[in-house]
RNA sequence: GUCCCCUUCGUCUAGUCGGCCUAGGACACCGCCCUUUCACGGCGGCAACAGGGGUUCGAAUCCCCUAGGGGACGCCA
């Protein structure tokens, strides 16, 4: 049997941490045992769905290399379907036409509600026979006795008593079918084998294992995976900050970190914390999830982030850089050439966004120096040094990594200072303050002219506080 | 309220059938080292088995209870 999961999300907002999570798992599984992911919109809802968030979910999708084998396949295009199933469940005495209106169930709900009860709807219109011909909703007929046994490779057994569930609407007044429908009716088309979904689904499973069985179908094994909370222990939502996957895109992470946070969350392979994909495909292991709630911890991802940076391929880094960089208003295509620079700089930033913002000065002058930094170093015993390392660089016949180092040096010698005294105020000359490499490949890359620039830039400043002083 | 689920450091987690656990790793935090900045890196530190009963020679690991947390209870998905 080949094994064949899917991600169904309803295209409601965009894809979010949990729903990627969710995806992820359920890509894995199908991955790890060479099966078939498929995708699935559950657009029924077609008061919220929209056309913009398919997209949005499509965009992360492609982003995290979440890569479909069947699909996207809408539910709002399989209708007709959906009405030959519940025609037949009626058909079959499964099903029954009701007209309560909604006044009624309301006050129902509260009776229970202050009767300390679950509230349900009461099958009053069960054996009542309601034309077809005045409005009504369609709802499946629970079994009122019995139990429903869900063998979770998640959560393990999961008993559930008929008589606490009640009969389902499965088609609304409008004649559109809901939800607990349709996801039975699409697993068993799309021969899904096994559902991983959210652990919000693990109470709507016993009434679809029900609709399953007046089908007549077997039911689709269950992984059930434990939600992502916030900090403050609340389900994950918009306002513990960021939780669409393409805004961690434009705030600068790489994919495969996101990735490698996500599938750590609520799995783990012993103490292995860095998966590259293919080893998280070979390791994964559903039934290893843990049951409980995870908590999203920016913290880690930040640090997986800059595990990222650092040690993926400058080549690469500098070409997910292009666009973060290019927001800065810089055209890295002039010397030097940007993979040079970030793989002088690429551990010393912990996104995308903050790599491009240490990578600027070496493509651009900077309007003024760092304050602190400045007062710190640019200061009347600076004057004598930056001047001799101007006057010396300027001089330079080769301009080479290895010569402006020896320039640097010989300044300190002549001078008869220590290192720091010619290093630092040249460092925030030519820098500006930013956090930069060590100092002979910074002046070589950033340049001639631009650093002689911007001594004389740093030595106006002196002068100024000696005027100011 | 009712039903379902969950409970190891602040956070993510390890912990095969109970003994190797004076509970391991990682993030964060705090020191020290490296260092011409900032980082990287190295070393070290802080810090947890929710509580209470059992079972057992022995329990984080098994059972029960309590507490706490989450989820579901929609003509949303």
């Amino acid at each position: 049997m080949t094994i064949r999961t899917r991600f169904a999300p309803s295209p409601t907002g965009y894809l979010h941490i949990g729903g990627a999570r969710t995806a992820l798992f359920s890509w894995l599984y199908a991955r790890k045992h060479g099966g078939k992911f498929v995708l699935r919109i559950e657009d029924t809802d077609l008061e919220r769905s929209t056309p913009e968030s398919v997209n949005a979910i499509l965009e992360g999708m492609t982003w995290l290399g979440l890569d479909y084998d069947e699909g996207p396949f809408y539910q709002t295009h399989r209708f007709d379907r959906y009405e030959e199933v519940i025609q037949k469940l009626m058909d079959e005495g499964h099903a029954y036409r009701c007209n309560c209106s909604k006044e009624r169930l309301e006050q129902l709900r509260e009776k229970q509600m202050a009767n300390k009860q679950k509230p349900r709807y009461d099958g009053c219109c069960r054996n009542k026979n309601v034309s077809a011909d005045e409005p009504h909703v369609i709802r499946f007929k629970n079994p009122i006795d019995g139990q429903v046994v869900i063998n979770d490779l998640i959560r393990g057994k999961v008993v559930f008593q008929n008589a606490e569930l009640d009969d389902l609407i499965i088609k609304r007044t409008d004649g559109s079918p809901t939800y607990n429908l349709t996801v039975v009716v699409d697993d068993l088309d799309m021969q899904i084998t096994h559902v991983v979904r959210g652990d919000d689904h693990l109470n709507n499973t016993p009434r679809q294992v029900n609709i399953l069985k007046a089908m007549a179908a077997d039911a689709p094994t269950y992984a059930h995976v434990p939600m992502i909370l916030g900090e403050d222990g609340a389900r994950l939502s918009k306002r513990h900050g960021a939780t669409s996957v393409v805004a961690y895109r434009d705030m600068g992470y790489l994919p495969e970190a996101l990735l490698n946070y996500l599938v750590r969350l609520g799995w783990s392979y012993g103490d292995q914390e860095i998966f590259s994909v293919d080893e998280m495909v070979e390791f994964f292991d559903v039934e290893k999830v843990n049951k409980a709630a995870s908590t999203f911890n920016p913290e880690k991802l930040l640090w997986l982030n800059q595990h990222y940076i650092k040690s993926d391929k400058p080549e690469r880094v500098a070409h997910l850089l292009s666009t973060h960089i290019g927001e800065l208003g810089i055209d890295p295509a002039p010397a030097p050439a940007l993979h040079e620079v970030v793989a002088a700089q690429q551990e010393r930033a912990k996104t995308l966004k903050e790599l491009a913002d240490v990578c600027a000065f070496f493509y651009q002058d900077f309007d003024e120096f760092d304050e602190g930094m400045a007062k710190k170093q640019l200061k009347a015993a600076a004057e004598a040094p930056l001047t001799l390392a101007r006057e010396k660089l300027a001089a330079l016949a080769d301009w080479t990594q290895e010569a402006v180092h020896n320039v640097i040096h010989s300044v300190a010698e002549e001078l008869d200072v220590k290192m720091g005294k010619v290093g630092m105020p040249l460092r925030v000359a030519v820098t500006g303050g930013k956090p930069s490499p060590s100092l002979d490949l910074t002046v070589y890359l950033v340049g001639r002219d631009a650093c002689l620039r911007r001594i004389d830039k740093a030595l106006a400043h002196i002068e100024q506080r000696k005027e100011n002083a």
